[in-house]
DNA sequence: ATATAGTTTTGTCACTCGACAAGTTAAATC
DNA sequence: GATTTAACTTGTCGAGTGACAAAACTATAT
């Protein structure tokens, strides 16, 4: 005979569940477009859920987004790590292309930055403090080492990593936009 | 004695308080986080009042965005004129530079595609149908160009625009989270 | 099997949302 | 100055919101 549902009872899945569609709809919605019950339709959990496993709606965003900043984060620093090995121009052209492909494969990361850039709030200073902030000091280091070099673009270090950001980033982070104008997958 | 408050009734005036306080939202918190009451607030007129002159949210949005971006239009249109007259490199640098301060000079236009890129919905197809294909028509031609006299980098046009919108609007579009980052009004 | 703790489900509250309708005020025309 | 009309104001509706509480369920230890 067919078997019930599975049914199992794991709170770690409905967390990671939970986890994996507020980060999505957090970064395309913004925090205050995405409503918890709109978050646990997605993730396929019932609706009282968010609360359960984490409080607030405050709360699971900081999680979510928390998880997957410290997971990028870790991949920069790995960049870092090799770009470090190498000398003069080599290491400033190793580190671009590893900042690349770094922001195609954390889209979201960019999508949340962009959404919560505008807008001067609490959510804003807490990315920037505790994510943001030692990216930034990471990119600088590496931009003011090849200026030393007389191999970097003349420009300042926020111009520099706004426009290498920017540039790596957009054709990801609006990919949808991308394919309705071109009607290509830019992936 | 003291007059009392001007109280001109001015439909004009209304209606070009609450564009513009519109587009200040819906470019910074994105339509669905942008309430029709927090709108009047802003704009500093009373709660019906975009009921009366527009009928709903959604044709507030279609005015408040039709507008700047006809505007924003219109000055990239100069800008092509002025790039026209040239011959050469010359063309491709002067258009780089002029359409960067365009981008500088309209960031509600890069926060709303921002805003609206990142959703697969009607107002994402508005936008590209619109506006957004005849500006990507017309980079593309300046970068064809350039590609034809061998002095254009190497990649294709859809990679071009955005590599060039995301160089010259993030450090606008995200602005307050450069200030929060560097201690700087990057303006 | 019974109890217990952990997890899920459901009910409800106070509030905000967009939209509309009914009412009120001010300016223009006669 | 009465009448008409455009502009504004306010009340209210149904739907949706985040949060919490109580109930129901399940797995495990005893």
């Amino acid at each position: 005979m067919l078997s019930a549902a599975p049914k199992v009872r794991d709170a770690s899945v409905t967390r990671e569940k939970l986890l994996e569609a507020a980060l999505a709809s957090f970064s395309t919605r913004g925090f205050d477009a995405s409503s918890t019950r709109q978050i646990e339709e997605l993730a396929g959990v019932k609706r009282g859920l968010i609360s359960y496993h984490f409080g607030s709606k405050l709360a699971l965003w900081e999680q979510a987004v928390g998880n997957v900043m410290e997971k990028a984060g870790k991949e920069l620093g790995l960049a870092m790590d090799c770009a470090q090995q190498m000398r003069g121009v080599a290491r400033l052209r190793f580190f671009v292309r590893a900042y690349v492909q770094f922001c195609a494969q954390y889209p979201e990361v960019n999508r949340l930055m962009i959404q919560e850039g505008m807008r001067d709030d609490a959510r804003l200073k807490w990315l920037v403090v505790q994510h943001v902030s030692p990216w930034y000091a990471n990119v600088s280091r590496i931009f003011d080492e090849a200026c030393a070099l007389g191999v970097a673009p003349a420009m300042d270090r926020l111009n520099f990593y706004y426009v290498l950001t920017g540039a790596a980033t957009l054709i990801f982070s609006n990919a949808l936009e991308a394919q309705q104008l071109a009607g290509v997958d830019t992936r």
